[in-house]
DNA sequence: CCCGGGGATTGAGAATTTTCAATGCGGGTG
DNA sequence: CACCCGCATTGAAAATTCTCAATCCCCGGG
């Protein structure tokens, strides 16, 4: 059943938009049955394995993403070879929004939590966006979205000492969710977020956790005290 | 003939958009004559000094901004009263795209240098853009620029050493320009865009002038040894 | 069951940055 | 013309973070 595109991208079928789970909350939420006619390339379904690559910066973006659920780390590089994560996507987020504007991918998309991804080809999204309204008021908050998230990332995850940007971090990733538990990423991601290195950021999770302020329940997995851990953000 | 609107902001007179002299760049520039038929809300022209404030973080946006000439900074605070820059807007930059969104302005918008702006009426720039495929086309690519603006921000000016921030600062402020030469910001504001505090970009920046890497021509005027600053700024 | 590999953790010294305080500088005011 | 105010600069010690290296730990393969 399934078909493999490459040894990590599994191809999972066809979308039933009409029918997705996420309908509501989606990109597509705003059509209506009928534009459902006018789109005649077919929307693949893909489970995207851990560290498994969406796309490539300077790629040709002939494709966007709505993520149906995971995590995947969008990735700069600076001349020296490092790497800054300039955000993260999770469910109902679209990845490749540049393709619209016909330019090429910014980032390189890597999955960080396995995930499940649907294809959108551009062509589509774009003839559709110019016929229904509610599609294309939605394309304008996604990107209004993504600028919010990245000024946040600037005022709230690049500023101030590491315990605190470590902190903002973690609290962050549990904000909007019913558990005040999550999966960590690996030091060095969480280094890439925050602007420190792999060490800073590994004492620093190391210290949480003997403070009690970071309880591992399953392996990587933490409940987090939440209470504490705003305490150190604030100050 | 300058009638003031408040103390701070000289209002200029109402823009006469059709001869305006930045028509090419500008957000507008994809406007037909017809097209200024269905304005009719007045554009108005404003001349803004130094300190004085676009619009402020919450407020309810009913304008967007295009900057004629001069330099703003849009600022974010954090809970404990730290402010950090996460953008500055110049030249045929749109200050307040969320207003399309029927969002409250998300900074403050502060001007660094004297400022040109024409203030647009929301509804105006709305019933345009619905219209005008043009216009429409060209407030994505500002959504997009602006987003490509604050990645650069988290990997060029928030990633490395303070010498590195400060280099690649410099850098970003004469790029595009056909002099090499610029005026700096307050030690107060560097810090706040690089994310350090205001004696460490003093230090930095005194120590390049003693370098030679800076050269006062006049008063905090400088210009760049453009590729000993990229040396730096790579490493 | 042992071994090897990759990530996490820890240590220790070096380097950088912050903090707090003092001083210098220039422009405007009384 | 002296004084003041705001900002830039500088100093010195404290604190943080980085660097480089050594373990440690877990997990899967042989």
């Amino acid at each position: 059943m399934a078909k493999f595109i490459s040894d990590q991208q599994a191809w999972e079928g066809q979308a039933d938009c009409l029918s997705c789970t996420l309908r509501n909350s989606v990109l597509f939420s705003g059509l209506e049955e009928k534009d459902f006619d006018t789109i005649h390339q077919p929307i693949d379904l893909y489970a995207l394995p851990v560290g498994s690559v969406l796309y490539r910066a300077g790629d040709q973006a002939e494709r966007m993403f709505t993520i149906r659920s995971g995590v995947l780390k969008l990735v700069q590089y600076l001349p020296d070879g490092t790497q800054r994560i300039v955000r993260l996507l999770r469910a109902t987020d679209v990845a490749g929004l540049e393709a619209l504007l016909g330019q090429p991918y910014k980032h390189d998309a890597v999955v960080l939590q396995a995930t499940e991804a649907c294809s959108l080809p551009v062509s589509v999204v774009k003839a559709l966006s110019e016929t229904n309204p509610k599609l294309h008021a939605e394309l304008l908050r996604r990107w209004q979205r993504a600028l919010e998230e990245a000024d946040a990332w600037l005022t709230e995850l690049s500023t101030g000492s590491a315990k605190q940007r470590v902190a903002r971090l973690l609290l962050r990733l549990v904000r909007n969710e019913e558990s005040s538990e999550c999966t960590l990423f690996s030091r060095e991601d969480m280094g890439a977020m925050l602007g420190i290195t792999t060490e800073t950021a590994s004492r620093t999770i190391a210290e949480f956790k003997r403070q009690s302020l970071l309880v591992e329940t399953e392996p990587n997995h933490f409940l987090l005290d939440i209470p504490n851990l705003e305490h150190i953000a604030a100050d």
